[in-house]
DNA sequence: GTCTATACATGGATAGAC
DNA sequence: GTCTATCCATGTATAGAC
């Protein structure tokens, strides 16, 4: 990729996590990368289509980073354990906020919907394949739909990311609550034959609804 | 409260819900509300302090809206079934979303943080009023850290309204997940005593970590 | 490809008449 | 309290020299 290009785009994302969408302007940009402003409507034609860019570089390259962490989780808790990792290297690198802040913006501007779209649904492949392993393994799979607990989960966690915007205990609270809420699942887990057999006649009985 | 300062804090709602934060000028807001543009700097001073006031108000209105049918719920899926329906009804009111744009722009704006930190709260305190009576006649009452878990769920479904804004098919399949899963606390809760021993014995020997 | 300069629009905010 | 008019800063985008 070109220099400047990459420059810019490792701009955006930057601004974009340090002063949020508002002030994700083309000045403050090429300001941020060390390039001339005109720059950026050379080479993106817009604002929109920089920021655009930014989300699918920003998300891929985070994402692969932490691919193999997602891979070797071996349970829920296992799970949520990286879902901290992340959340607390993120906080200094920021580029989930990054997402977040897109997120928000996509709501408004149709150019950007698309990218993040893209973006989110990155995540949601990675969270997904590492559900469907465990929930592979579980005794109830049948209550996971895991391609909708994949969304839910990804989309949890960027209102948490935003949520710490502004109560960064409390966010730190409510990952604290799902942490200790994971053990339900490993309890589960490792269940008796017997338990096992009531709990799952009293599923059948409760139905799916 | 004076006639035009209701106006522009409904005009300022209502901007916010169909045009994001960064259709949130003061010109929009006092077209939308039909009054002068420099009424809003008379009255409030600045944009910034409207958006909060309007924060404030969109909370208290709606949370208000939802009390009694949060007082109602009597079980996790009766939970899920108000955040579904809320979740409808705000898709045309919007006034979730208006808390979700201010949360994305309170990262930057120290001066929006506090009011969006407050009508956070507002949705909160109501959750945790939900889960307490809930998780007081449950079994496994100290899985349940419900200050931490409510504001989980408040964050989560933040998170939802906006990836709602970008995946409406995804954000729905998220829901139905959650409500699928939800079965499993109604199973908990309706579990016959043999299994429950076994059940609290196995958390016993997990532990909470 | 990159720079300077600039046109042009939008938005925050104030002054002063009514 | 409300209006018109206006100032000034910021932002998008382009033209044209290098």
């Amino acid at each position: 990729m070109a220099d400047t290009k990459a420059k810019l785009i490792d701009g955006a994302v930057r601004v974009l996590a340090a002063e949020g969408l508002q002030g994700a302007s083309a000045r403050a940009i090429a300001s941020a990368a060390g390039v001339n402003q005109a720059l950026v409507f050379y080479h993106f034609g817009s604002v929109d289509r920089l920021l655009a860019e930014a989300c699918r570089w920003a998300t891929e390259s985070r994402v692969a980073l932490y691919r193999e962490r997602f891979a070797a989780a071996s349970s829920v808790a296992d799970l949520l354990a990286v879902g901290r990792e992340l959340q607390a290297a993120e906080r200094a690198a920021g580029n989930v906020t990054v997402l977040a802040q897109l997120l928000a913006g996509a709501r408004t501007d149709p150019r950007l919907a698309p990218a993040v779209a893209d973006g989110l649904g990155l995540w949601i492949a990675e969270i997904e394949s590492v559900l469907t392993r465990l929930s592979g393994s579980m005794p109830f799979a049948d209550l996971f739909d895991v391609p909708g607990l994949a969304r839910a989960v990804a989309a949890a966690f960027i209102g948490l990311e935003l949520y710490e915007g502004v109560d960064p205990d409390g966010a730190a609270a409510a990952l604290d609550a799902l942490e200790r809420l994971a053990v339900l699942t490993e309890v589960l887990d490792g269940l008796g034959p017997v338990a096992r057999r009531a709990l799952r006649s009293k599923i059948r009985r409760t139905g799916t609804r």
